[in-house]
DNA sequence: CGAGACATTGATGTCTGTCAAGCTGTGTGG
DNA sequence: CCACACAGCTTGACAGACATCAATGTCTCG
């Protein structure tokens, strides 16, 4: 390990790590709309559940894309706290500094198989295609929209408003046929809520008593009354 | 004013709207790093204490810099909860938008001038000239890394751990001669850190006791021990 | 110098956190 | 295929940090 420099570093103990160029569908594909006019080198990588895939002020060295799974991104206090900025879900990119490293680190919440692209490339894109530039600065201003957002949800609402919002924002993002299939824990909602799991539970629970959800299973959640869930929205 | 169009809508209710175009610093400037470049045409503005600059989900037509003065960028909840998202003192940019409009509203704190140029021609000089595009991008992503970290405070830190973050983050942004003059009033602080006004004045007083720090008026701030301020905050 | 906005301080309340016990359901191995 | 084990979830009792409500103090500026 001691050995191994920042520079050359080896993406993170993936399963497996497939190096061949993938081709990019080009329909509704947020990293493909970069790399399609680029014909950058693309690859795919997998990591296993919990597995960190990169950490916090870690050299930037790749964009990343979820393909299938979840990733959190989350920064930490020295004695542990947790707040997660983001979850992210396929089809989303992330990973995307301007900088130079991590301001985040990610791990794997599920077995999750990402794209990645050499953020040197993208850099080099951008420099001579106006659209990849372009592209970037949308990526990280739709970022910055989401964290404002999040900002006011963790200074101002209640522990109710906090977990409705996250309800939709899940199903908006991730529902099927009305049901959502939560890929996180508790503690993940709560870290990301800057709740505990308990309380993130006794929402739950209540939001089931009153009949504005259904469960099958913890993580299978069925909205029964988005409107009600919006009126607790703040 | 329902004659008034939005496309059209002038700057809000200026003291004083001077529009020649100034000359810029080409010294830490970081509009000046763009509008060097291109060329622009710049304007200078002046708002009134408690002034609004612009709401939220307005059209975003300019975009900012303070010269003197202080600003908040906020975003309200139906019934008033407000959260400040960021100040912004002189040399910051603000306003910035890669989309349509601007996503918080924003305020002068005390009485404020700003340049401005408009976000058209920035957009234009960014198809063509590509450090102006690469600097749109960085200046959000500068954002966004503040807006990460204040999610983090947000969501876990204690109101001590808080308000030690604020002097730290002011100490550093407006100290001359080792003292501070806060723009802002305590409500402001509170909406910024999530917590209410008194609570903000409690930690304050909590500090003088401790001598980590000495008022000579209420916004007057002297901080006398750094360290221990840092080790209050997580 | 006076008035009003702003800040401080105190008393009390409440929402959410903490600690703890039990439940569920998912995956594994006999 | 069933049963066990364990991680994850729920629920309860209690505590505490911060909010709320209220009174007093102080600075600023007109």
């Amino acid at each position: 390990m001691l050995t191994q420099s920042l520079n050359t570093k080896a993406i993170n103990t993936p399963i497996s790590g497939s190096k061949v160029a993938v081709s990019i569908d080009p329909v509704a594909d947020r990293l493909g709309a970069i790399t399609g006019h680029a014909g950058l080198v693309v690859t795919e990588f997998s990591y296993r559940k919990d597995e960190e895939i990169y950490g916090e002020d870690e050299p930037a060295e790749y964009v990343y894309q979820v393909v299938t799974g979840a990733v959190r991104s989350y920064k930490l206090l020295s004695d542990g706290r947790r707040q997660i900025g983001a979850f992210h879900l396929p089809g989303d990119v992330f990973g995307l500094e301007s900088g130079a490293s991590h301001r985040l680190a990610a791990e794997a919440i599920i077995d999750t198989t990402v794209r990645l692209v050499k953020r040197a490339s993208l850099e080099k894109a951008s420099g001579t295609d106006v659209q990849v530039a372009r592209k970037l600065w949308t990526m990280t201003a739709s970022e910055l929209r989401h964290a404002e957002n999040h900002m006011l949800l963790l200074g101002r609402k209640t522990a109710m408003e906090r977990v409705a919002t996250f309800l939709l924002e899940m199903d908006r993002r991730l529902a099927v046929a009305g049901m959502m299939a939560l890929p996180m824990c508790r503690r993940d909602i709560g870290d990301y809520l800057g709740l505990t799991l308990e309380t993130v539970s006794r929402a739950l629970s209540q939001l089931q008593a009153q009949g504005i959800l259904g469960f099958s299973g913890a993580r299978q959640i069925v909205l029964r009354n988005r409107q009600r869930l919006h009126n607790l929205d703040a």
